[in-house]
DNA sequence: CGGAGCATGTAATTCGTTACATGATTGT
DNA sequence: ACAATCATGTAACGAATTACATGCTCCG
């Protein structure tokens, strides 16, 4: 089983937005998209076709110019499913990619009882981590003569706790 | 060439600190740096072998009752050097794995010349993000109806920008 | 007519996860 | 004795990067 294979359930959210070429997604990753996950075209062209054979993914051509013919994506009804089974997972934390910030992207205003459940749900495991954090800070480095003497490693816990208390914080906000 | 190997830069620093077998090193994967990088011991053991091959380790045997023989590795001159040398290169950014935060891991107060290069060309990077990131939520959600409407594209970018903010003040700090 | 960007692929390689596999040691 | 955990590997597979490859369109 290998990998989660996120990409696949971006390139549904993409799709389900709005109708695209592999091209277009690819440009996705190199703007708004690409501030917290990254895609090439490599992986994408070959990943459209599984999905489409994988009856995910349906395409119609566009006519360019002379010759050149586009392929425009669009989700189909067992895709849509997918994707909105997806949202409604839970997240377990994973400190390469944040699959909660995954899915509030493609969360618009209407899922508004969606939304609630799973900022709960991050809003917990956040702050489960953050106590164990601060556990942790406690037990390592409880005198200011092991502060300094392993100075990176301090400040690195003192920058995840920093970071968990903004996440925290930010997740209140919601 | 395709990936980054970070993985060897952080066995060649654990080593440096201290020779430790296999074991040793996978659960240091469980436990503080596990906090932002993970590894499994399917993964460990045969870069290891790869490693010593390449010269930059080298392992003694240790007896451990009867039967059992530990490896214990540790880091040969080639190793430190080419782990001094990773030490010194600038970190990109990266929103997958920060590989600031790991170099940082390995700085002990001695090389204090060095962090302070690594922290302000860090500070720069980060700051140039953060600008970017004011500049894209001026550009995509200029009125509060647009903030509404795509409420989750728009509460993700406000916490990468508070995330980049924090980051930057907590540069700072060092 | 030339160059930047549009558009779609394949190939080679490495990284990383899960699963399979085996045996020794230590403490209860 | 038996369980937990120490200790070291291999195999299979999928994910991700880099490089190779080709052709079209649009604008100046």
């Amino acid at each position: 089983m290998a990998q989660k294979n996120r990409l696949k359930y971006i390139i549904l959210g993409l799709l389900i937005d709005r109708p695209q070429t592999g091209y277009d997604l690819t440009k996705s990753f190199d703007s708004d998209i690409g501030e917290f996950w990254s895609a090439n075209h490599s992986q994408i062209y070959p990943l459209l076709n599984r999905m489409e054979t994988a009856g995910l993914l349906q395409h119609d051509q566009v006519q360019v110019g002379e010759k050149l013919v586009k392929k425009r994506y669009s989700v189909t009804d067992t895709g849509q499913q997918e994707f909105f089974r997806w949202l409604q997972e839970p997240s377990p934390l994973d400190n390469a990619h944040d699959e909660f910030l995954l899915k509030l992207y493609f969360v618009k205003d209407q899922h508004a009882d969606l939304l609630r459940v799973m900022v709960t749900e991050q809003l917990a495991l956040h702050q489960a981590k953050l106590d164990n954090l601060n556990a942790q800070l406690a037990d390592k480095f409880p005198t200011t003569q092991q502060q300094t003497q392993s100075y990176g490693h301090y400040q690195l816990l003192r920058h995840a706790i920093l970071r968990e208390r903004d996440y925290v914080a930010w997740l209140g906000e919601i």
